[in-house]
DNA sequence: GGATTAATTCAACATACGTAGAATTCACCG
DNA sequence: CGGTGAATTCTACGTATGTTGAATTAATCC
């Protein structure tokens, strides 16, 4: 009928050609988790960015939890990363600044820096994704504890990799979330030879008469 | 015209004697912030647990910024405490632990740990929150690591300071929002004397060989 | 080449949120 | 005891969110 133009230009429907919307929306989805968090990503900003509706957005993958859980989805296995990384030390280098590099290199690989921050950010307001973070802390920082202070000080494993976790953890958050100044700027290397002497304290020194021991 | 009951009860309007309604909804404040951060608090939910209608909060503080404000302002001013608190240090006992302790004896004073944690927990999902936090952080530790390492290494203070700040605020985190057993179940002295020799080391000691210095 | 399946958008619903304005009741000051 | 101001609730607006169902177009299979 020729009503108002004449090329009418459906704008529903499929598109030709491969039009990687379901990459293109996960893409998205890492990146705004890990500036916003949870709660402070909308589905309908990941749909804009990904360039496409909101309604794709569910229909590829169903309700906004599944899709953070995708989108957090590590694409290694942690407890394999972190032994592959304690096979590669060099001698001469202390088991806790081998660590500490090893983490920070990860922390910073492309595909993991997504889904890492996103995991990192949302812990702090949602209570499922605290639950992912401690896990994941444990799987990743209990198996390196329990070797290398094995037979030493086994009773205190648990407690001695808290601490390790908590260094590694203030490490992520002053970098990577708050950002603030040095620790933001400083090269890898740098950060590991510092913090490295005070995590193999946590692992094998003395934590103190405080009477912890079993 | 005695319709249905016959005692209407106004609902609206004043109530007799003081209700202490404005105290209650910034106590209600702090409480929800600290639990699900800025984002995640909501004013109607303030209300409900103050017991109120949600206007009044408006009526009493206005915005909801300015609501974050008044239930994030600490009963104190973070470098006194400090200065106080490195006053009393104890013969015998390191900077780092005598640091450590009172920071966790600070978090954990009642008027404090809400409106620390309302922070703590905002500033990972809002950028102004965030701001806020590393200037407390800028303040409440460059002082102390200024006064501590000067004229040894006066060059490195802000790098040694965001050192400090992340093992404090990885002990912060991990303690009070990830809760994460060991470390959250430990008393304040057991973590301090386990940690203070850490922060020692980043206020005066031996950095690594990265080449830093000045 | 017709039928089926997947991709895509549109329009809409049901909620929830922050906020504003008007109305009502009480306290207090003269 | 009359009037001004503060406290309190009700109703409502505008907007944003997650989610759904139908409609439309392209790819794919027989």
């Amino acid at each position: 009928m020729t009503r108002d133009a004449h090329e009418a230009r459906s704008r529903t429907g499929r598109r030709s050609g491969d039009s990687g919307s379901k990459v293109a929306i996960l893409a998205a989805a890492r990146l705004q988790f890990a500036e916003y968090g949870y709660d402070g990503t909308t589905i309908r900003g990941i749909a804009a960015a990904a360039g496409v509706d909101p309604a794709l957005v569910h229909h590829f993958y169903g309700t906004k939890e599944r899709l953070f859980a995708a989108a957090t989805e590590l694409p290694i296995v942690p407890s394999e990363a972190i032994n592959a990384a304690l096979a590669s030390r060099e001698p001469g280098r202390s088991l806790g600044t081998h660590l500490a590099y090893s983490a920070l290199a990860l922390w910073e690989r492309a595909d993991m820096r997504g889904a890492f921050q996103a995991m990192l950010r949302s812990a702090l307001t949602s209570e499922q994704a605290a639950a992912t973070l401690r896990d994941f802390i444990a799987e990743a920082i209990l198996g390196p504890v329990a070797s290398a202070a094995a037979g030493a000080d086994a009773g205190n494993a648990a407690y001695r990799a808290s601490l390790v976790a908590t260094q590694m953890l203030g490490l992520a958050v002053g970098r990577y979330v708050l950002r603030f100044g040095p620790v933001a700027q400083a090269s890898k290397e740098e950060l590991a030879v510092a913090i490295g002497p005070a995590i193999d304290r946590y692992l094998t020194g003395d934590l103190g008469q405080a009477g912890r021991g079993h």
